[in-house]
RNA sequence: GGAGAGGUGGCAGAGUGGUCGAAUGCGACGGUCUCGAAAACCGUUAAGCUCGCAAGGGCUUCGAGAGUUCGAAUCUCUCCCUCUCCGCCA
């Protein structure tokens, strides 16, 4: 949510940034609204001042025993004008916030203009020691040929008993799934300074809203209406929720988070589109990294915690490329956008496995999220960070491909022996 | 699932329908004292909205919502949450 204020005072820029992210520009409507609820604001305060200062009077009269019969039956009108006016402020606010959930967060000013991915701008090239060799497509089995011939994954079986898009982890897939979390959990927590979260993986609309999926992508979201919660969409939810409505000390910032946790995805209108296998699946595992900073760190951090997500590819020697997302492609509530995208060999393709984003104090004023300089100063919302670090599921499409050999085993790198019991699935 | 207790300021914890935004304690901040610190003493100490160039003013907020009343932290109703005990259970 933008700061009414600074709608106020820069419409014009704030109509700029809607139309670079290709929303619906409400901007007219939002200042129409405020003025009407300010002129009511001014109007019913003036009566509750009346109403104080004469209920005091009231009081005085009655603790001098003196009769007060006329400047009650005075009041009671007044308090019935006071009713009304609320309730016609009430309806307006209710309007205004109802259009204030639509307005997109503003892009930072060094995101590229664009109207989709297309327009997205590759701003990092990584492989194992330069090798461009291995950005080229490459003959082989592709993750689900490679997934049926060692009986590491299966889809079908997910589907009988969830649903398509569920999958199951058998075997040797399912200890390679796990040693991917405890590896990339390992290195966040050790190497890179985040503590741990394991959240819970339901959460209320509140929360939702607060993070920005409410109201805009409801559809989206797994819904239990017997008890009113939702299944989380990614661990951003519940994390960056832990803080809301509170003060942070100022001295814990930046805060580092990172969490394990299953995502929920219900990708309605997407049918047909890359539904092979892990491309795109309803339920998926996920490390996120989640940061809570000062206003005025927030993009070397953003950079950091990006750094933080390609970290775990060059570890695993994934060859990956760092994208800057346009305008028209980043999402709803960031200011900026790094997409991670590694390299599918045999599909020839990049898959994105990590999306990081910097939401500036947009997520902050939701949720409310706030710190203060010192004793003396202004709260302030801080700004908020996440990235996944990484996805699993296009992870293994990506680590697959990759590590088969030309009869089909693959080798497993070094750096996950010490989370397995073999060093290659043959 | 059943029974009970409770939700008040950063925390703890009082509160008779009318000088209650709220006693008191702790914490925090500023000051006196000190070479410095501690202790002691004095003072300050919420947030949001709104009007105003500012100084400053006004309004709201005692879990949430509705009601009674000229007036509600205080009375009534509904809901939510927390804790304790019993039952069931991974």
């Amino acid at each position: 949510m933008l700061d009414i204020r600074f709608i106020r005072e820069n419409p014009e820029a704030v109509r700029a940034g809607i139309a670079a992210k290709r929303s619906e520009d409400v901007v007219d409507q939002i200042l129409d609204l405020d003025k009407e609820r300010r002129t009511i604001i001014g109007e019913v305060e003036q009566l509750k001042s009346r109403r104080n200062t004469v209920s005091e009077e009231i009081a005085g009269l009655k603790r001098t025993k003196q009769p007060a019969d006329d400047k009650i039956a005075e009041m009671k009108g007044v308090s019935d004008d006071i009713a009304a006016l609320d309730q016609r402020l009430r309806e307006k606010e209710l309007a205004l916030n109802l259009l204030m959930d639509t307005v997109p967060n503003m892009p930072h000013s060094s995101v590229p203009i664009g109207n989709d991915a297309k327009d997205n701008v590759e701003v990092k090239r990584w492989s194992p020691n330069g090798d461009d060799s291995l950005f080229e497509k490459r003959a082989g089995l592709d993750h689900l040929a490679l997934a049926e011939k060692h009986g590491l994954f299966d889809f079908k079986r997910g589907a009988k008993i969830a649903a398509a898009g569920f999958p199951v982890y058998m075997g040797r897939g399912a200890q390679l799934e796990r040693a991917f979390i405890n590896f990339m959990l390992d290195l966040h927590t050790r190497s890179h300074g985040y503590t741990e979260v394991l959240p819970p993986f339901f959460v209320n609309a509140t929360s939702l809203r607060g993070t920005g999926q409410f109201p805009k992508f409801a559809d989206q979201v797994y819904h239990m209406p017997a008890d009113e919660l939702y299944a989380i969409p990614t661990a951003e939810v519940p994390v960056t929720n832990l803080y809301a409505e509170e003060m942070i000390p100022v001295e814990a910032l930046p805060l580092l988070h990172c969490a394990f946790s299953a995502c929920f995805r219900r990708e309605a209108g997407s049918y047909g589109k890359d539904t092979r296998g892990f491309l795109r699946v309803h339920e998926f595992n996920k490390v996120e990294l989640v940061k809570f900073t000062l206003p005025e760190n927030s993009y070397e951090e953003h950079e950091k915690l990006t750094a933080d997500a390609e970290r775990v590819l060059e570890l695993l020697e994934i060859p990956y490329r760092r994208i800057i997302c346009c305008t028209g492609d980043q999402s709803f509530g960031n200011s900026k956008q790094y997409d991670l995208e590694v390299w599918s060999p045999v599909e020839g393709a990049w898959l994105e496995a990590s999306s990081c984003s910097n939401f500036e104090d947009f997520q902050a004023r939701r949720a409310n999220i706030r710190f203060k300089r010192d004793a003396k100063s202004r709260p302030e919302f801080v700004h908020t960070l996440n990235g996944s670090g990484l996805a699993t599921s296009r992870l293994m499409v990506a680590f697959l491909e990759t590590y088969q050999e030309p009869d089909g085993t693959i080798r497993i790198p070094e750096v996950l022996h010490p989370y397995l019991p073999f060093t290659s699935i043959a």
